[in-house]
DNA sequence: GCGGATCAC
DNA sequence: TATGGTGATCCGC
């Protein structure tokens, strides 16, 4: 079971996860015409001997010990398990999930391409054409040209140096950034005014209202979204339309740059598109979930089904409900902007030279606490927990947290950091967490004494600070750019007071608790409040036909398992066993999921 | 509640 | 020449 995939002649079978590796996160991403081993291999030249280096290898190495415990975990599982039982209850789930399918809404997902590097050549058009970065020491991104060499956002500019000598390297702008971003989300807003500000250069749509009103298709919608933000931005975007937020990502990405992908909305088509697709794709799986699928056999999210009952088995490290959602297309499909009120955290971090001078230590501490400080009073968050960060000379992070009875607007962390001490560090941060709300009872005058949790309706001057935008993503300014000055009445809380403001304000926990991926959790689909569409009751048995009141679980439940173990006689009776591991070869009950003639009807309207 | 990890951008 | 910063979530303890 355990092959040990050493492909050609002089690669031990850990380096080949280890260059990988060292080619960085986003390797799976656009633009990639050469050789990729050629590359990493580059990449891993030049890194050799360095402490990154020795970092990366070491975590690799772990990953594949870790890879090494899951199998031994699933060896013993598989002797253990009622497998037959197992893949009963992977059944009902994927039935469940399925009769949750929502394709009423109409989601997009909007991409700027290579956001900076674009925005970067309109203010030098003469880059056009070249190969460039955006970026000092690490670059956030590289034009098209770069990535043909295998340059990419996050790599180390003097790697790229290496795979482009030719390189051209910029330095950032957020100003720039953060003034085209507003300009694109300013004309998307006019599609979707709920729309859902993902990132500077992100952002998720429900176009279902604005095509029904205008009468035109999503293409149509989406085509004309896309010129218009050309004309006024002269920035290209790519778009996905789809029915839920998870595919309307993936379609982005499918003709990009400056293109759009529509994925029709049946369920077929959905499954179809899924089951070559590598799960690598999948929002939530990342390089480490990427391994250990691979690791049982799963690549792409068809092979999902294929090993399912492994996964089953697997649960907790996989997150099955997570994994058979992804094979079936299925996610959420609740498109809305982000609160404030949904934010969890706040911190600051600077990596510098590493320093192993105690005094010196303390001075960087001091000033990632004040840069810290300065933001929470600016945005007006309290918290209740500090959380320090550093990293070691060797790349090794550690975290030391405290929490305090009362919400603090200011702490170094001095006290976690000291006990740890001497030490050799490249980077420290700070983050509060438990976060209170200051704006929601520092309202000017002595209101703040009396009143319990006010409304948000301060007169007073308005922040910038649109509730969506506080998520940026590649560059850290952003907080302060959009929030430049304007600083009155932001003196710092009292403690004991702030102690008797109790934090009230109702949680209000979202619709439908949905499937949950290792890492990112989101909730799943729901029935877009207010967005049209009702909800069925009824669903009907995929295996017969026979419609099924979903109120009654026991009922259903035993239903299917008897139209189940039907079929599997069925099934032993005329089998020829071919297994090819795709599509046809799952030929058992299930075959429908993937077969388009054995394709149920069920879900009426 | 704390610390380590993973993930997205 | 020597590999970023912000925020979220989950697991195990």
């Amino acid at each position: 079971m355990v092959e040990a995939s050493s492909d050609t002649a002089p690669a031990p079978s850990q380096s080949r996860s280890l260059l990988k590796r060292l080619a960085g996160p986003s390797s799976t991403k656009a633009g990639l015409t050469n050789d990729q081993s050629d590359i990493n291999r580059i990449i891993a030249e030049a890194s050799k001997g360095s402490k990154y280096y020795e970092n990366e290898k070491k975590k690799d190495k772990e990953l594949t010990e870790r890879i090494k415990r899951l199998l031994q975990t699933q060896n013993a599982a598989t002797k253990e398990a009622d497998l037959v039982q197992v893949e009963s209850t992977v059944s009902h789930l994927l039935i469940e999930l399925e009769s949750l399918r929502d394709t009423s809404q109409i989601i997009v997902h909007i991409d700027a391409d290579a956001f900076f590097a674009n925005c970067e050549l309109l203010y030098n058009p003469d880059l056009k054409g070249k190969p460039f970065g955006v970026g000092k020491g690490v670059l956030t991104t590289a034009s098209y040209e770069a990535r043909k060499f295998g340059v990419r956002s996050g790599m180390a500019a003097f790697i790229a140096k290496k795979l482009c000598p030719e390189l051209i390297l910029l330095s950032i702008h957020p100003q720039r950034y953060s003034d085209m971003s507003k300009k694109v989300m300013a004309i998307l807003a006019r599609y979707d005014p709920d729309m859902l500000v993902a990132s500077c250069d992100e952002a998720y749509l429900n176009i279902t209202e604005y095509c029904e009103r205008h009468n035109m298709t999503a293409e149509e919608c989406v085509s004309e979204m896309r010129r218009i933000v050309q004309e006024e931005t002269k920035l290209t975007v790519s778009a996905g339309i789809a029915p839920n937020r998870m595919l309307s990502k993936i379609c982005s990405d499918k003709n990009k740059p400056n293109g759009q992908f529509h994925l029709p909305f049946n369920s077929q088509a959905i499954k179809d598109f899924m089951v070559d697709l590598p799960v690598r794709k999948v929002p939530g799986i990342g390089r480490v979930l990427e391994r250990m699928l691979e690791s049982i056999g799963v690549t792409t999210c068809g092979d999902i089904f294929t090993h399912r009952v492994s996964i089953a088995l697997l649960d907790k490290e996989f997150g099955l409900r997570f994994m058979l959602q992804t094979y079936l297309g299925i996610a959420s499909n609740v498109v809305r902007p982000h609160s404030r009120e949904e934010r969890k955290s706040i911190g600051a971090e600077r990596t510098f030279h590493p320093l192993a001078d105690k005094d010196k230590i303390l001075q960087k501490l001091e000033e990632v606490a004040e840069e810290l400080e300065n933001d929470m009073t600016e945005t007006g968050w309290a918290g209740r927990t500090v959380t320090l960060k550093y990293k070691l000379d060797d790349y090794q992070v550690f975290t030391r947290a405290k929490s305090f009875e009362r919400w603090i607007t200011n702490k170094t962390g001095k006290e976690l950091l000291l006990p740890e001490l001497p030490l050799k560090i490249r980077l420290i941060g700070l983050r509060v967490t438990k976060l209170k709300d200051l704006k929601l009872s520092t309202d000017s005058g002595i209101k703040r004494y009396f009143s319990g949790p006010t409304e948000q309706t301060s007169p007073r001057k308005k922040r910038k600070i649109s509730s969506e935008n506080h998520q940026d993503v590649d560059y850290n300014w952003e907080d302060c750019i959009l929030l430049d000055g304007d600083e009155e009445d932001c003196e710092t809380l009292e403690d004991e007071l702030l102690s008797l403001t109790k934090l009230a304000s109702p949680r209000a926990s979202a619709a439908l608790e949905g499937a949950v991926p290792p890492h990112e959790c989101k909730p799943v689909s729901a029935k877009a409040a207010g967005k049209k569409r009702s909800i069925e009751s009824q669903i009907s048995c995929p295996l017969c036909g026979e419609e099924l009141n979903t109120n009654d679980n026991q009922k259903v439940n035993a239903h299917i398992d008897f139209c189940l173990s039907r079929e599997a006689i069925q099934e032993a009776e005329g089998q020829s066993p071919d297994a090819k591991a795709k599509s046809k070869s799952q030929a058992n009950a299930w075959s429908w999921f993937l077969d388009p003639k054995t394709k149920p009807r069920s879900k009426g309207k």
